[in-house]
RNA sequence: CGGGACGUGGUGUAGCGGUAGCACGCGACCUUUGGGAGGUUGUAGCCCGAGUUCGAGUCUCGGCGUCCCGACCA
């Protein structure tokens, strides 16, 4: 993509009205526009970032089993009130029609998936079943907060599954847990399987994913030795206990930020919509459900607090909108810009994804606005490179510069896919 | 929902009862080009509504909005 048409530009000043660095450096970067409080558009840049973490998504869901489906986010408000949810759970969104029908917009699905599985599950035969989908949610936030991180839309992954036994559902649920700790560490993340609360449908445990990070919200116990970790709110144990896990480190405390969880929700979905299905001595059964989440939104966030530094974004490689920016330093037309144009021409036709800084700017500009855009790895193009070749490699964490051929660093790129 | 702070051009801000200013951006022209250049010129603004006052961006009240702390958080 050329950036002289790319229609969202970056700012030099923060706005005035978001305090948190995710909101701050993703609006200044052109990445997102905020629309209200908690609400936020997602802009090419963004855009692409989502689809990177989607799809990483996707493939360890698709990896376990997961089929990929799209529920409606316009509900109706009987299935609500069926399950109890149109009244305890104080986050649904309620619409009114014209007609006075009542409606709300998805923040879960379980009133939506249980029905459809209702319609296809009859027998042992049709499980296991896990399908999922990656959509908005609308959650009635009383106060919306830390920029992308808590907002009243957000998109989520949210997986469903069914079972004939508790032992499949268990089997099927460290599975899962596997496949989030994969999904978090190709984002670039270290996220720790916290023990927690299940929520207000079920007495058991649940695993929340937390990255430490003090733009979370909630506050972990985490082992120094093991992976135990648990959230303050279910602990009776404190900072400095010894780890009653593994018996050999002790406990630290710090702000974490959730992003997932993993239920088991037993059968209270497929008792309140009388699910059952025939087990093989032919008697009614019913399901036994977990549901698993992951909100995109807000692990696109918890990248921007975890890797930005005092000159904007820093984008691990995974989740990246480009793998290179390419930043031309010529003037319109003179050499330095045809190398720098063919050179980008190059890198399509090898399908590397690549931003071309092809607009006429001083090269300061073009270096501060490149930082804040946290691409990983930029590529330079200036006068030298006419007469030798070699470009210059920069990498925007470290800042290490390194003089590269050409055919060598398509090579390098390439390798990266 | 309780508490607090704040709403001025597109963005960031100054103005504290008496002619709304600056910087950036954007448009035009000239110079400049390896870390956010300089000059000339143009462009664009007081959240909404009442009230106090000779006079309100400024004071009062009420809305609406945004952020922060708390509460809440499938």
């Amino acid at each position: 993509m050329k950036q002289s048409q790319l229609f969202a530009k970056a700012r030099r000043e923060a706005p005035a009205d978001e305090v948190s660095k995710n909101a701050q450096l993703l609006i200044r970067a052109g990445y997102v526009h905020k629309e209200m409080a908690g609400v936020y558009s997602y802009l090419p840049l963004g855009k692409r970032v989502l689809e990177k973490i989607e799809r990483i998504v996707r493939e360890e869901m698709d990896a376990i089993g997961g089929q990929e489906i799209r529920m409606a986010t316009l509900h109706p408000s009987e299935p609500w009130k069926q399950t109890g949810a149109w009244d305890k759970v104080d986050v649904v969104f309620k619409i009114n029609s014209r007609t006075e029908k009542e409606y709300t917009i998805g923040q879960s699905e379980e009133e939506i998936v249980t029905p459809i599985a209702q319609e296809y599950v009859n027998s042992y035969r049709d499980l296991p079943l896990a399908v999922y989908q990656i959509g908005q949610k609308y959650r009635d936030e009383l106060r919306a907060k830390s920029g992308i991180m808590r907002g009243r839309e957000f998109t989520m992954k949210d997986m469903y599954s069914f079972h004939e036994t508790q032992e499949d559902f268990d089997r099927f649920y460290e599975g899962a847990k596997q496949a989030y700790l994969r999904v978090y560490r190709r984002v670039g993340l270290v996220a720790k399987a916290t023990e927690a609360s299940g929520g207000s449908f079920t007495n058991k445990l649940s695993y929340e994913f937390m990255v430490l990070t003090d733009a979370g919200e909630d506050d972990i116990l985490y082992c120094s030795e093991c992976p135990y970790c648990v959230n303050v709110e279910i602990s009776d144990q404190k900072e400095g206990d010894a780890c009653t896990r593994c018996g050999k480190g002790t406990l630290s405390r710090a702000k974490a930020s959730e992003v997932g969880n993993i239920f088991d929700l037993g059968t209270k979905y497929p008792t309140d919509f009388s699910f059952t299905y025939k087990d093989r001595a032919g008697k009614d059964q019913k399901p036994i459900m977990g549901c698993f989440g992951i909100g995109i939104t807000r692990l696109m966030g918890v990248v921007v607090e975890t890797f930005a530094d005092d000159k904007g974004i820093v984008w691990p490689e995974g989740v990246a909108p480009f793998a290179a920016h390419l930043v031309s330093l010529g003037k319109p037309s003179d050499d330095v810009s045809k190398l720098a144009s063919g050179f980008y021409t190059e890198l399509l036709e090898k399908g590397i994804e690549v931003l071309y800084d092809d607009r006429d700017l001083r090269p300061g500009e073009k270096f501060a606005e490149s930082d804040l855009l946290g691409i990983p790895k930029r590529i330079v193009v200036g006068k030298d490179a006419t007469g030798s070749g070699v470009f210059e490699l920069v990498d925007r964490k470290t800042g290490t510069v390194e003089k590269i051929e050409r055919d060598e660093l398509i090579a390098r790129f390439a390798r990266h896919g």
